[in-house]
DNA sequence: CTGGATCCTTTTCGATACTG
DNA sequence: CAGTATCGAAAAGGATCCAG
């Protein structure tokens, strides 16, 4: 593995005084909240790496998703903007789906969390084991 | 707004190709999963900007969390070394929570999505309008 | 003050059956 | 193939009471 710099590389975020707007807050966490899903980022993931690809051949790339989810965790991003939804007009039905170019730059930045999971796997496994030998008394 | 330049300035995920181990993928998700969670990151932030603070000080700092989210959350975070918490032997009993360096780290990776989510809020809003305009059908 | 335990409501999600 | 509609199980979450 080549990742031995920090993630932290670049420095933007230490600069939390302009939250002044309460409401701007609250917005930016309602969107926060709807791309953090599970399958939300699974299948940003997919697409970001498969490029465009149609619904049923999308299920099967993530593990364990329902086709309602799917249904639903499709909409709720093509409704955000992050996916283009193309149907063909043709006898079987042929939905095909793909990123737009915010829905990129949202795998672009969520990479960073994405390394730090990765980078910080054992330890948090160590944590956990730890935690779990000091609090295993009822 | 100073903020023209994008945050996928830092190239560094664009190499999806080591997915080969197909149980490490599942810990990564499991483990972004819990932090992606609200009151996680709601948490996160407070003790990002505001540093130690006791129970009661953080609860009323993360605006309509109950008691116990933020007892299952802290714990959460404290199993996973994100915090460390400190029980003062006192009378009236006072414990205080502090973001571990892991913790902080995660705060910094978080960071980009947290940008993402304010530079295309806008977009992502005209989005919904939209999408709400040519889908009310029912 | 801290937080465990309980009850109850809301939401989420999977399975299934059915259309164009 | 690509959904929609519906049902029930399960999980999340809030309110409240109580204890150290």
């Amino acid at each position: 593995m080549s990742q031995d710099k920090t993630i932290h590389d670049f420095a933007a975020c230490p600069a939390p005084a302009q939250h002044s707007d309460p409401e701007l807050d609250r917005l930016v966490q309602e969107i926060i909240g709807r791309i953090a899903d599970k399958w939300t980022m699974l299948a940003l993931d997919v697409l970001a790496e498969q490029g465009r690809m149609r619904f049923t051949t999308l299920g099967k790339h993530i593990e364990g998703i329902s086709q309602k989810m799917l249904t639903k965790t499709l909409r709720q991003m093509e409704a955000d903007g992050l996916v283009v939804r193309t149907v063909f007009p043709v006898v079987p039905p042929r939905v095909e789906y793909e990123l737009t170019p915010i829905g990129q730059s949202l795998g672009a930045a969520f990479c960073g969390v994405w390394l730090w999971a990765e980078q910080h796997r054992e330890a948090i496994l160590a944590s956990r084991a730890a935690f779990a030998q000091r609090a295993p008394e009822t």
